[in-house]
RNA sequence: GAUUAUGUAGCUCAGUAGGUAGAGCACAUCCCUUUUAAGGAUGGGGUCCUGGGUUCGAAUCCCAGCAUGAUCACCA
């Protein structure tokens, strides 16, 4: 990335100084009324054409077609994109027709925000036009838009290299459409949810995603400081542990959408901040969460999608309720013909080897029976399943089966290959969960990473008593990825993290002056490369005067060519 | 972290047995003047990702790096 400006920011940044000379605000601060959208128009003008005939609206210039006294123009608003008709003896009506052939035809640009007002007509092709009787600009843009162009749903030139659209979103959000509706259908998750878990009554809190302890998840955590308490803290992994610490508190439920951090990997469907919506419900149990997620998750693809089929990659998924049930043992037998129900360790080690399940000694026989699991069964649910019954092992936090020995009341939903929820039965008796978070100092010992910590003043909680309760988390973007059809979490992030982008130091003029640099050769200088100190240090003075005197022909510099002491003085 | 692909104009992409780089859109100037991815003509615009190496000569070949994507690993 050259820090030089463009040819065509260049003329931008001309035409603004233009338009100041003209007497006119390019960056106006009073408010622009604003009393007709695109969208609306579009669908109320073909009904009754007697509407907006006295209209104010505003958005961004995105194509412009001039044809001398009369000119088309299409500007895009929050919705969509409207036509504008502009004519020079209707814009400009007395003799100075300085508005329209300066201000419209040359100093406007594609990416320029204006408002215009007049009225809504058909053009002789039939479209729907608002003609333009004045307009007033709102911002200059000075650097030019990707240009994409549609005809009967056939893109040209879109704008999809996904580095720039993620880094860039401002700019994929103005080009790609699509991507608007993705992100207001992403909140239309969260409000669909939201609306449903508040009819039920229950309480939206906050809790602290500065924690000293983290827990209620198998995770890595991003590490931090707070200096004036001296203490180590924690991103939070989950807030598992205190929203079930208001459950104690009397809330009969409480939810929270919860921004949780962990520090691991990152790939199409992990990104090291996601957000997490976390339900508690005291006198229920898994059973009766299963039947509500089924609930609620059909509530949203209807909510956001009219509809409970929806197309995904490949796949036609149908949320419609009720939803297959498979035990964690059956759904291992279903797709392996293995039952591994009542293996030991050493035979689960030995039947995950047999099925090319990778596996290593830090795993204990629930999370061998985890990674059989994931590698036979997760990619193969499509349809929403819920898996349940998991191993004790991998589960510190949920309630011992009611019938079942080794076993936990805990779901899973599966969806389209991967778990979108995670619910159990919460354990509630202190002294097992005392002896839950000693064998995960256990695994932590044996290399575990992601071993949980113990959270005495969790287990002082519960210690007071907790009603028996459901809780469950489940996870927003990949939901939100099944919903939109995405086929990566970066599509459903407005900002997905990414690699710093790399920076050249950059000197400015007054630097190259400062160093004696002459200002009529410090554009060379930087065309040649040279854009920060250690580089014109390091230079060596007999190339870089070659450079120069090259640059000087290539750039038709109208001065006397540099002389070699020159430039050794400039490196020192 | 591993493998692999990609990185050329503001955007989307061509291209070259290794010999001073092309198209469309965008931009500029002029002509036309109610057009619809959309008129016509002319023109400007490039550290061909960065740094090394091979070579008379590298955007092209080799190595390393950076960025991004994909797959795997990790990751409920």
């Amino acid at each position: 990335m050259s820090i030089e400006l463009s040819e065509q920011e260049i003329i931008r940044r001309e035409s603004l100084k233009e338009i100041i000379n003209l007497g006119i605000d390019p960056y106006p601060a009073a408010l622009y009324e604003v009393n007709a959208r695109s969208e609306e128009i579009h669908k109320k003008f073909p009904e009754d054409n007697s509407l907006f005939q006295e209209i104010s609206m505003a958005g961004r210039i995105m194509s412009r077609r001039i044809m001398g006294s009369a000119s088309f123009a299409e500007i895009q608003d929050e919705a969509g994109r409207m036509q504008l008709y502009f004519n020079r003896d209707e814009v400009c009506p007395g003799e100075d027709k300085t508005l329209y052939n300066t201000l419209f035809k040359r100093l406007l640009d594609i990416g320029d925000i204006i408002g215009v007002k007049g009225y809504v007509f058909y053009t002789k092709m039939g479209e729907i036009t608002v003609h333009v009787k004045e307009f007033t600009l709102l911002s200059k843009s000075l650097k030019p838009l990707p240009i994409v162009k549609e005809k009967d749903g056939v893109v040209y030139d879109a704008f999809s290299d996904p580095e720039q659209r993620y880094r860039q979103r401002y700019v994929d959000l103005i080009v790609n459409p699509q991507v608007r509706e993705t992100f207001k259908k992403r909140t239309q998750l969260t409000n669909s949810m939201r609306s449903f878990l508040n009819e039920k009554g229950y309480l939206e809190v906050e809790t602290p995603i500065l924690q000293p302890i983290y827990g209620g998840a198998a995770a890595r955590p991003f590490k931090t400081h707070h200096n004036s308490l001296d203490v180590t803290l924690y991103m939070r992994i989950a807030n598992e542990l205190y929203l079930k610490r208001l459950i104690v508190g009397g809330f009969d439920g409480v939810y929270e959408f919860s921004k949780d951090f962990r520090n691991e990997g990152m790939d199409r469907f992990h990104n090291p901040e996601f957000t997490q919506m976390e339900l508690y419900v005291a006198y229920k149990d898994y059973e009766w969460m299963m039947n509500l997620v089924e609930e609620m998750v059909e509530k949203i693809a209807i909510d956001t999608n009219g509809t409970t089929e929806l197309k995904v990659g490949e796949n036609l998924i149908n949320f419609q309720r009720p939803w297959k049930r498979y035990t964690m043992y059956e759904a291992i037998q279903h797709f392996t013909g293995i039952d591994v129900s009542e293996m030991d360790e050493a035979q689960m080690a030995e039947t995950a080897k047999k099925l090319g399940v990778e596996i290593n000694p830090t795993m204990g026989r629930g999370k061998l029976i985890d990674e059989i699991f994931g590698e036979t069964c997760e990619p193969k649910l499509i349809q929403p399943t819920f898996i349940t019954d998991y191993p004790v092992e991998m589960s510190p936090l949920a309630k011992k089966h009611r019938s079942k020995a080794g076993l936990v009341e805990r779901f899973e939903a599966i969806c389209n290959g991967k778990e979108i929820c995670n619910s159990f039965s919460e354990l509630n008796d202190p002294i097992d969960q005392r002896k839950r978070f000693e064998s995960q100092l256990e695994l932590g010992k044996r290399g575990d990473e992601e071993a949980m910590v113990l959270d005495e003043d969790f287990l002082r909680a519960i210690e007071y008593g907790m009603p028996p309760t459901a809780g469950l988390g489940i996870g927003i973007d990949r939901l939100a990825m099944v919903m939109t059809n995405s086929n990566s979490i970066q599509d459903v992030l407005l900002f997905p993290q990414m690699r710093p982008e790399k920076k050249a130091a950059v000197l400015s003029d007054d630097d190259f002056l400062a160093i004696g640099v002459p200002a009529e050769w410090i554009p060379a200088l930087r065309k040649a490369g040279i854009n920060d100190v250690t580089l014109l240090k390091a230079a060596n003075p007999n190339k870089l005067f070659n450079d120069l005197c090259g640059m000087r022909k290539k750039l038709k510099m109208e001065v006397a060519p540099p002389t070699l002491d020159m430039v050794k003085a400039w490196i020192g």
